[in-house]
DNA sequence: GTCTATAAAGTGATAGAC
DNA sequence: GTCTATCACTTTATAGAC
């Protein structure tokens, strides 16, 4: 078991680079179409170092997930933790967050969701219960909206069209351009349009019919 | 090479079963994940009856990659191509289409997701041309609908906003289910009430700031 | 820490009996 | 058409030299 880090630190220590390979193949395929000699080739090392430094492949696989789901959920609760936005800021933020996030890391909410059809009750609990905090102040702000007369929108439909709105054009992105004839750059004229559209949009929704 | 079905047509062929079988496991869990010994076994047959009746795994999940595509574009395509439509009732004969047809597929649009994301360029160019009529009659629709001042809607954030309200709750349910604690039977009804509830936001949408 | 060589297990595919 | 037995190859993981 490894228990000191390399020597060297300016470049990447090896394990850091095993790490970052494994993340980019896991993230772009998946766990049982990446293979440990693909993951060791992508960092410039030798099979066996893998082994040495996460044991299995399974358990660097675990690693890369949890790493992940952290990462995409961070962003995104922290906006709704914060007390002092109203409702309208927080879609505004939330919005802005994803289509920066992702931007970023294109391929990661396809993992995100492919890994939580597969594992059923593994590490979605844990999600959940990570998210616990942040759903438990949209709700209630959402309720007091309604008490106000604000909206008489569901709070489940409110979360699927913000989601929806915001991530599924990154989910559906190699389609859409496909079919629509889009190129990269445009893509990403019309998601920079969409920080502005799609709170736009979500504000009148909540207010109801037309 | 088997070139007579076999007898029985009370029950289904095995040629049938073993299809069904790597349906099932291809759409759910991917090519690389999925073995043959588990498709025999869901199948109810021998190994080796899978290489009889259709040569190679991969032949197999080519087979049943092309019928998905055929699926999920084919209802949608015949939808917009309907000349005797308003835009408005082709929204919403889409968006009942696609609630109908993910309520009983519900893995398929993460397994066409996947698969153009792994496949850049395979399948999609056959997707992308079949849709071609849908997407030409669409465009011209919409673009009349601007000289008329109907809509300032982009086409692409149009069919972004009607496929990720219609297409994305389904991709995203376990995610929903698990994080807003909702049961199988309160997302259908969810899922129901979009069928009204997305045309309206849809039309809200094309009109314009509130 | 890093390498080569190899063990151990898994997986797609086929040969040949029935 | 369907089965059992097995081959050929891949892939994960480890042993042991350096």
């Amino acid at each position: 078991m490894p228990s000191k880090r390399p020597v060297k630190t300016k470049e990447a220590s090896t394990e850091q680079k095993i790490k970052e390979a494994a993340r980019k193949l896991f993230t772009q395929k998946g766990f049982a179409a990446t293979r440990t000699r693909d993951i060791a080739e992508e960092a410039g090392i030798n099979l066996a170092l893998l082994n040495y430094y996460f044991r299995s492949k399974q358990k660097l696989f675990d690693l890369i997930m949890l790493e992940n789901f952290r990462q995409f959920i961070g962003g995104i609760s922290a906006n709704f933790t914060d007390e002092t936005l109203t409702m309208e800021e927080k879609v505004k933020k939330v919005v802005n967050g994803y289509i920066d996030f992702l931007t970023e890391f294109p391929d990661l909410p396809l993992f995100i969701l492919n890994e939580i059809q597969g594992n059923p009750s593994a590490l979605t609990v844990r999600l959940s219960e990570e998210l616990a905090p942040a759903r438990r102040m949209f709700f209630q702000q959402l309720v007091d909206s309604k008490k106000e007369g604000k909206t008489t929108l569901d709070p489940f439909q409110f979360i699927a069209n913000l989601v929806g709105l915001s991530v599924f054009p990154f989910v559906a992105k190699p389609l859409l351009q496909r079919v629509l004839n889009v190129s990269d750059e445009q893509f990403r004229a019309y998601m920079d349009d969409r920080r502005t559209l799609v709170p736009m949009w979500i504000g009148m929704m909540m207010k109801g019919k037309p």
